[in-house]
DNA sequence: CAATATACCTCGCCTGTCAAGGTATATTTT
DNA sequence: AAAATATACCTTGACAGGCGAGGTATATTG
C-alpha cells in the first residue's frame, strides 16, 4: 500500500461504478479486484466501500441483490443503474477536469 | 467553481508549496493567484489556506515572516524550507502514482 | 462617507475514510 | 476433531481536511 487516503478520497464512487459497469458485483470481491487491478498498490477498505455502496444506493446510482449460493457465504450483488451510468461519465469529466487542474498547479 | 473539494482534498499542501518555490507569497494574494492560474475554475478558500498553512509550519515545510509594508494592510508572508523542498517533491510523486492508480481504474 | 478592496484570522459543522469490532459459513491445516 | 484461515456480510465511532460564516484593521474609490 502506498497511496494516501487523502489522494484517492472522492474517487471511490467513481472507482465502483466503474468497476461494476465491466460486471455486477459484490462486495468482497470488489475488494479483491481492486486490489489485484493495481498490484496492491491500493486498497479499498471494506469499511469505505460499504458506506459507499450506501451513497451510490441513495443516490439510486446502483441496485443490489442477493445472489443465488446454494453452498458459501450469501453475496449481495450490485449493478449499476441508468443514472449511475450517466453519474460515472458525470465523475469521469470531472476526474480529467481535476487532473488537468492539479497538473498546473504543481509544476 | 467546478472542481469539488473531495477530489482536490489532500492536495492543498503541495499546491501551496509548488507556488511558494516559485517565490515567496501572502495568504491573500496566493488565493488569488490560483484562481487566475486556473481561470478561476478552483479557488482555495481562504480557511482551507490558513489552516494548510499552520500543519504546513508545524511539518517545518515552510517559515514565515512580516512583510515591511509601510502602507496598506501588513502582509505575513511564506517561504519553502529546505525540508519543504523535499516534501513537495514526495508530493509530486504521490500525485503522479495516483493519477497512474485512479487512471487505471476510471476505464 | 459608504462601499469595496486589501489583508489577516478563528470557530464549528460536515463529510469521507477506516480501524476495530461483530456475525456466519466453508475450507484447509495441524 | 479442533484450530486456523478464507469467504462473505455489516456497523460504530474517531479522525482529519475543507470551508461557510464570522470577525478585525487599513486603504482606496465612487
Amino acid at each position: 500500500m502506498s497511496i494516501t487516503s487523502d489522494i484517492l478520497r472522492g474517487h471511490t464512487e467513481a472507482i465502483i461504478l466503474s468497476h461494476l459497469l465491466e460486471q455486477d458485483s459484490y462486495g468482497y470481491q470488489i475488494n479483491k479486484d481492486i486490489m489485484k487491478k493495481t498490484d496492491n498498490r491500493y486498497e479499498l477498505k471494506e469499511a469505505t466501500l460499504y458506506s459507499a455502496f450506501k451513497r451510490l444506493e441513495q443516490a439510486g446510482y446502483i441496485r443490489t441483490y442477493w445472489g443465488d449460493e446454494t453452498v458459501g457465504a450469501r453475496r449481495r450483488y450490485y449493478a449499476v443503474t441508468e443514472n449511475g451510468r450517466k453519474a460515472y461519465q458525470s465523475y469521469k469529466s470531472e476526474w480529467e477536469e481535476a487532473k488537468t487542474i492539479i497538473d498546473q498547479l504543481l509544476k
